[in-house]
Order: structure tokens, then C-alpha cells, then sequence
DNA sequence: AACAATATGTCATGCGGTTGACATAAGGGG
DNA sequence: CCCCTTATGTCAACCGCATGACATATTGTT
């Protein structure tokens, strides 16, 4: 029993293949009847139309490639969560790619995915050098990270959220506030969040600190900047965490060191997403709007793939919210 | 500047077709110096084999379709993020589908992955009444999930946990131990869970006592229920939830009720991802070996898609770990 | 009765790549 | 010098489906 094609149906259904082919892709004139047996023989051979085959033909694939560093990351796993779920409703297939924030896997995937003639690339990981990204006539859009100079972006207003958690931290009072960022020579809108934070510290005559972690921060070299923090900074009133997962180190070290929250420290995270809302709710935090940001992500490829380049802006932020919890 | 193909290759490095074909799949005999001149050509014009009309010739399309119920959950991110690594590794392409534990969504899914001829599927969602999984001729396996009498599982050893959480509650000398597991009528491995419990109360002389939360739980209807539990049974001294996002939701209540944990409460979760272990690492819970689910299940399906039927068991069970954290 | 609209069939071509059959040519070994 | 191995080319068929061109009925309309 191999698997029925057109032909199958169609003798089936005592019609010729072209009419199978007119049913299934409603041109020219059928009948309700012929049409009925056709679709009785499709169901009663199990027949699905072979997409791989359909695509070569009209060269295209409904397939959208996403790459972004690990579905296991609450951030992205509710991103692709939404993407995911945003591209089905439109009759958009996702290939995914972990790409572990690796350089070398990061190529590999854009070459598989080119291989694979997706209609285009959403893509959320981005390490410097890859001006592969560049891919001429494939759409591909960026979230959170410029990938090449003609690649439309969607972000959260990062700046703005680098405000936020900083003022928020002023207006109770707070003097020294700490900050905790990854990476600076990463080019990312979430550098931005850091100069916020350090722009409103200056502007209210505040000495803005920075402590920075490498790439690929494993939950060890976290907790160690974290104990440095407090060593080299007992009196510290408030940190303010580019990440949830990073603030919750913070506040589960503070706890161990027995500080006063919100009293004698205050702590603000950053992403908010669903998962650490559950966990962790009581952490004070920066709230991005996940799913708007993948709304607009999918909207451009669509559009892109559609070719209407007219009315696609290079980039596009999106406004965050500050949740002032129990942290704070 | 359409896309190139095999034929333009071949007219840049002045050969055949036929000899571009021969280097792609080490065919024939080619000598290094055309092998060169084909690759320098293929680089130059950018040139990417079209996987599509490949796949349509060798009928295989290394594509694995995974269907969970959504990337977003910690366990499942997690665990999507390991099928995908080690498919990935093996030369796989992974098309994801979130069924939200919604049945049309996972029909739809079903029928979409087999129009796009994937090589097999590997579903941990599964809603009752989907007989769709027993496809003649495409590799199918489950995880913690019964799709049909024919298709392998793999899961964690759910009884082997629910005995290690309530044994553990029992040996710190808790006698009222309450069980909050998902819905009975799911015919899941994960009730075993819930039997491992009632056994080994009952084995000690205890009385069980399970709360069912409906599927699709929101955080809304848990928390009622978690404070409905606690008004019915004020002197409750410890709770076995089934996965660590309700159990957290337990330890939130049980500290704004001002109960001592673990004095006067004992709380167990279930699943610990590296994303709780990292937010809530205070929370006793039971492991699963989600890396290696993921191993067996990749290992399984491969064996399916290679023939190898002979040495393949219907049901794998790996083993898991309890952490006795700070809240036992 | 003439004509348009509807309904279906036949046939060939192409999407991009693979493969087998067969031809041809150069070079090396005996 | 003959034969075998190596290296490459030509050609056609095929994978499953879409589509355009064209032919042929059967209806219904005026």
C-alpha cells in the first residue's frame, strides 16, 4: 500500500486526473456530484495532495523558518508559541531552529532553510558576522536583533523599559542601583535597556553600574556576578536585571544573605513572560508584549512575501509595561 | 536574479548537469579538479540544492513533525528544544505544531504533516478520540501518551515518581497528604502518578484525596483550587502536585496564608525543568529525564523511518529523580 | 435552431533534481 | 597494442502535481 496519488483518485472516482485536480484547486467548471465522488474517493483512499510536489510546482512552500537560541527559554518558547500559532492560522508551516546562540549552527540552519525553500526567516538569534542574513529575494525579519541593514526589525520599546525599571527604582527612593546586562559588544535593541538605565541615573546625578555577563551565561557564572555584586556592594539598594532569570538569582541570593525585600533591596527583572508571572510573581519586572511583538514579526513576512514593500517600516517598536510587584 | 539551478551551475563550470548531480551525491567517478570547479561555481552563484524537488525524487523528506500541546510550557519547551537538537544532529528537519490540547487544531496538524510528507511524528498531545494516529506507513511516537495500541511510548517512570514524592512526604511524617493531578477521563501515562499515590497511602494506612483540575487549566481556575483545598482542609500537611507550575501556585498560597513551609506544609512538584529549577529552586519536586525522553523517542523514530522494526519496544520508561529541596 | 455556459476528457509540458543506460575519450598496465 | 579504469557527456524517464490548449458533450437560453 503505497501512498494514492491523483491518478488512484481519479480512477476511483471514474473521472480523469485533471478533474481531481480541478476540485482540489477549485479552477474551471465542476459539478456538485463529480465533485462529492471525488472527495468520497479521497477519503476512501486516505489521499492527501503531496505538498512537496505542489510546492515545486507553484514554488512555494508555506514554510517560514524560525531561528532563535532555545525553545527551552521561557522567553522565546512563549514567542514561538505565538509565531507559531500566528503563521498556522494564516496557512503558514514553521521549520524550527535552535540555534543555541552558535554561531556555526546559526549558518547551518540558514543554509538548510535555503535548501528548503522556505518563503522566509523570523529570526531572534544573531551572532556578529553573519551577513548571510543578507539573502537576496528571502524575506526575513528580525526580533530583537539587527540583522543586516535592510532587515526590518520588531522589538519592545527597550529604551523605554530601561526607564521604566530605573525610575521606578529612583522614585522609591533608591540611590545606588545596580545593573546587570549581558553582553555589550552584541549589537541588540536590549543594549538599549542599558542605556536607559544609565542615561536616567546621569539625569537624576546618580552613578549608573553596570555589571556585564558573558554570552551563553551558564546559571553558574550567573550566581557568581551576583555573589560579586553583593560582595564588592553590600550596601546596593536596587538591581535592575536585563533578564527574569537573571533577577531571580538575584533575589534567591539576596533571601540566602538574609536582605530585607523590598525594604533594604529592590529588585526589577525583565521579559515578564507567562511562565515567570507563575513562578515568580512576586518579582517586580519589565513586561514584553510577546505576542503583539510576533503579531507584527509575522504581519511584515507576510507582507514581504506578498511583496507589498511599500508599507513595511525598518523597524517597529512596541510599548512595554512596568509590573510593580512585591519586589519593588 | 531568479534562483540558480543545477543546469546553471553546470554552465559556469563549463560541465554537465549530469556531473554537478555526480558531486553533489558522490556518484561516479569525478576527478578533484571538475569537483573543485563545480564547488567554486555553486559558491559563486550561491547556489543551494532545491531540497523540495530532491525529496519529491528520493520520496524522504527528513522532515519529523512534532506536535505538543505549546513550546511555552517550561517542559515542553524543554523537551521540543532536545527533539530538535538531536534531530538536527542527525540530519533531520523538525516542523512544530502547538495543538493547545485542542482536537481540531491536532487533527488539522495531522493532516498538514502528512501533505507535507514529514518522515515521521512525534506527538506528546493526544485528546481522546483521535484514532488518526494509527497512519498506515508513517513512523509515529508518543510521548507520555497512548496514541494507539500499536505506537511506541516513551515517558518517565510516572508511578516509580508518584511513589518517590508521596514516600518522601510519609517518611517526614505527614499523614494528611493531598494530590492535585489533571483530569481522570485523560488516559495518559501521567496517572500513573496519581495511582502511585493512592497505593502507597493506602499501603501506610493513609486516606488519599486527589483534586482534579479540568484540561486547559488557566492559572485562574488552579488557584481556586488550591485555596479550596486549603479552606477544606486547614490542617493539610502536605501537597503532591502534579507538575511544578501548580505546585507553585500552592507554595504562593500556602506563604500568603502564612503557613510554614516546611514545618507545617510539605509541597512536592513534578517535571523539574531547568527553567523552575532556575526560578523556583526551593521547590522539592520529582525530575524527569527529559533529555533522555527525548533521546529515546529521536532513537525510536529513526528505527521506524530506517525499517528497523525488529528492536523496537512499545514502551520505554526511563527513570526519575525526586529533589528534596526546601519545601520538605 | 443557434449559441453560450457548464462540465469533463486528452495531451503535453514543466517544476528541479536523480538516475540508469550508453557513448566517448584519455591514460595506465601488461 | 589491447583492455581496464577513470572521467565526462548525452539523453530520457521519473517523482506528483498544475496548467494551458484543445476537443467534446450536455445543458439551458433566447
Amino acid at each position: 500500500m503505497v501512498k494514492p496519488k491523483i491518478e488512484d483518485v481519479a480512477k476511483l472516482a471514474g473521472v480523469s486526473p485533471t478533474t481531481v485536480s480541478r476540485v482540489l484547486n477549485n479552477r474551471g467548471y465542476i459539478s456538485e456530484k463529480t465533485r462529492k465522488k471525488v472527495h468520497d474517493s479521497m477519503e476512501q483512499l486516505n489521499y492527501y495532495p503531496n505538498e512537496i510536489a505542489r510546492s515545486l510546482f507553484i514554488k512555494k512552500t508555506y514554510l517560514i523558518g524560525l531561528i532563535f537560541p532555545s525553545t527551552g527559554n521561557p522567553f522565546y518558547g512563549q514567542l514561538i508559541f505565538h509565531l507559531e500559532n500566528i503563521c498556522s492560522s494564516l496557512g503558514y508551516k514553521v521549520l524550527l531552529c535552535n540555534s543555541q546562540n552558535r554561531e556555526d549552527k546559526e549558518r547551518n540552519y540558514l543554509k538548510m532553510l535555503q535548501m528548503n525553500q522556505v518563503d522566509g526567516i523570523i529570526a531572534g538569534a544573531h551572532n556578529r558576522g553573519i551577513e548571510e542574513y543578507e539573502i537576496p529575494m528571502l524575506p526575513v525579519v528580525g526580533i530583537d536583533r539587527y540583522l543586516s541593514n535592510k532587515t526590518p526589525v520588531v522589538s519592545s520599546d527597550n529604551y523605554e523599559g530601561g526607564q521604566l525599571a530605573t525610575q521606578l527604582l529612583i522614585n522609591k527612593g533608591c540611590k545606588q542601583i545596580i545593573h546587570i546586562n549581558g553582553p555589550h559588544y552584541l549589537e541588540t535593541p536590549a543594549n538599549l535597556r542599558r542605556k536607559a538605565y544609565e542615561d536616567v541615573m546621569r539625569a537624576n546625578n546618580l552613578n549608573p553600574l553596570t555589571y556585564e555577563f558573558p554570552l551563553n551565561a551558564t546559571g553558574e557564572i550567573v550566581i557568581n556576578i551576583v555573589k560579586q555584586i553583593f560582595d564588592d556592594h553590600p550596601q546596593v539598594e536596587a538591581i535592575f536585571a536585563s533578564d527574569d532569570l537573571i533577577a531571580s538569582k538575584v533575589l534567591r541570593e539576596a533571601r540566602k544573605r538574609n536582605i530585607n525585600i523590598p525594604q533594604d533591596l529592590k529588585i526589577v527583572g525583565y521579559d515578564g513572560t507567562e511562565t515567570t508571572r507563575m513562578l515568580l510573581p512576586e518579582l517586580s519586572t519589565v513586561e514584553q508584549p510577546i505576542k503583539e511583538i510576533a503579531e507584527k514579526a509575522v504581519e511584515i513576512i507576510i507582507k514581504q512575501i506578498n511583496g507589498e514593500h511599500e508599507d513595511i517600516q525598518l523597524e517597529t517598536i512596541l510599548p512595554v509595561k512596568i509590573i510593580d510587584s512585591e519586589t519593588t
